[in-house]
DNA sequence: CTCGATTACCTAACAGTGTTTATTTAAGCG
DNA sequence: CGCTTAAATAAACACTGTTAGGTAATCGAG
């Protein structure tokens, strides 16, 4: 369970030879079990990560990781937090750097693309596992009053998407008018490109480089409002 | 291995009162093997399916099924066949059942994406499982000459998808000159869709059937060229 | 400094997994 | 009938996530 917080206040002893246990303050552990896990998880992919690996590789036996986390699954849930923190960032940094709404959306898919397809791995649990951790992270039920309270950052990530969506509606730059249906288009569009040149990296893509450019291209496009002064010209990258 | 083949022709002695163990004829018990794993494997998810379980609905005890697959995989891989073949049939009549090109495509995609939502299960075996389906199939190396002598049913069924993509291209109904971009962007797009409902299936999206709808109207006005006179009317739904 | 409480860690075991081995036995053929 | 083939078996292997119970390291209180 690990409740209550206790320090070993640093290394008095300072000599104790060889000390056969190794005690670590919880903190300390759960850090070494976190970072060996998104290690080992990186490396070897979802399926292939034991709590045996893990422990070994911190150094202490499997059943000890159990004196800090429930469960295998509450491990990678705080690595799941920290995927969707970073993408949380990197969303909420692509929005601020662009005024006009609809290069704003588009910055935003971009690092959202890039995001996952830097974290193959998280991404792949987080997306495109059953019962995921969307489910766990509180994004699957998003617009409940519930969630509302505690908004994860799962949540909020897909809120940012959303917000760029609606200001894209509002602005009158797109012939849609319902902006959760658009969201959820240009979201599922960016996802499958990002699902499958993870799943099949061996798949003899034309150019990943180019295929998320011309994805973006194609989405954006579809999009545009009719005599839209950005139709007549290519667009611009970013 | 079950290499020969062997049958048991009939029931003959018709009298055996309790034969302690039963013995079948390679072909059905591969047929009654495949079909409990695809029940149950459809009810219970991928990971929830052990050889244990396979072997209980059968009646007969796990290693027999060594017997007759060499590999947990070679059962799936059967089933992943299935599961092409019947795709590839549904492309195959969805392109035969119209000639203008974009609409022949936009039919296409639908069936693809009606295919992979009335399977789920097996659509996420194969194009969201890490070495999977794709790749065992012979689609991830389709533009090879070994693959091309012998087209399995997933490298088909893309090839039909690129064809139609192709014929859009060379009829000049898209703005869009790569033709090996553009399907790989339609069918990302298309997959991304199938693969968010199936893994999300507790999110509240607004509406399946009009979100399929809209993501093909979002894709397919994306893709046409300009000055084109079907982009004058709201698209037609097929 | 000692006493007691707390608790990080350990060993051992559980039930489950995919797979392999050696063995049994049912079926077909000469 | 015997002989061969091979389908099915029981038993075991090494692995998985998880739990129970014991050991000992570290703390605060006296």
């Amino acid at each position: 369970m690990a409740k209550k917080t206790w320090k070993p206040q640093g290394q008095q002893g300072a000599g104790h030879a060889k000390p056969r246990r190794k005690r670590l303050s919880p903190e300390e552990r759960r850090a070494q079990i976190v970072a060996a896990a998104r290690a080992l998880f990186a490396a070897e992919g979802i399926d292939h990560v034991s709590m045996r690996k893990i422990a070994r590789r911190v150094g202490i036996t499997q059943a000890a990781i159990y004196q800090h986390f429930e469960n295998k699954e509450a491990i990678f849930f705080v690595i799941i937090e920290g995927f969707f923190g970073e993408l949380l960032a990197a969303l909420e940094a692509a929005v601020a750097s662009e005024s006009e709404p609809l290069h704003r959306l588009r910055r935003a898919m971009r690092a959202y693309i890039e995001h996952g397809l830097s974290r193959p791995e998280e991404y792949r649990l987080v997306f495109m596992t059953p019962m995921s951790g969307l489910a766990r992270a509180g994004l699957a039920v998003p617009r409940t009053d519930e969630a509302r309270h505690a908004p994860s950052k799962g949540s909020l990530s897909f809120d940012v998407l959303d917000g760029a969506v609606r200001d894209v509606v509002l602005a009158g730059r797109t012939r849609y008018a319902d902006a959760d249906l658009l969201a959820e288009a240009v979201w599922a569009a960016g996802h499958g490109l990002v699902s499958l040149l993870i799943t099949h990296d061996k798949f003899p893509w034309t150019d990943r480089a180019r295929l998320v450019d011309f994805q973006l291209d194609l989405i954006f496009r579809g999009l545009l409002q009719e005599g839209c002064p950005m139709r007549q010209r290519p667009f611009i990258h970013n």
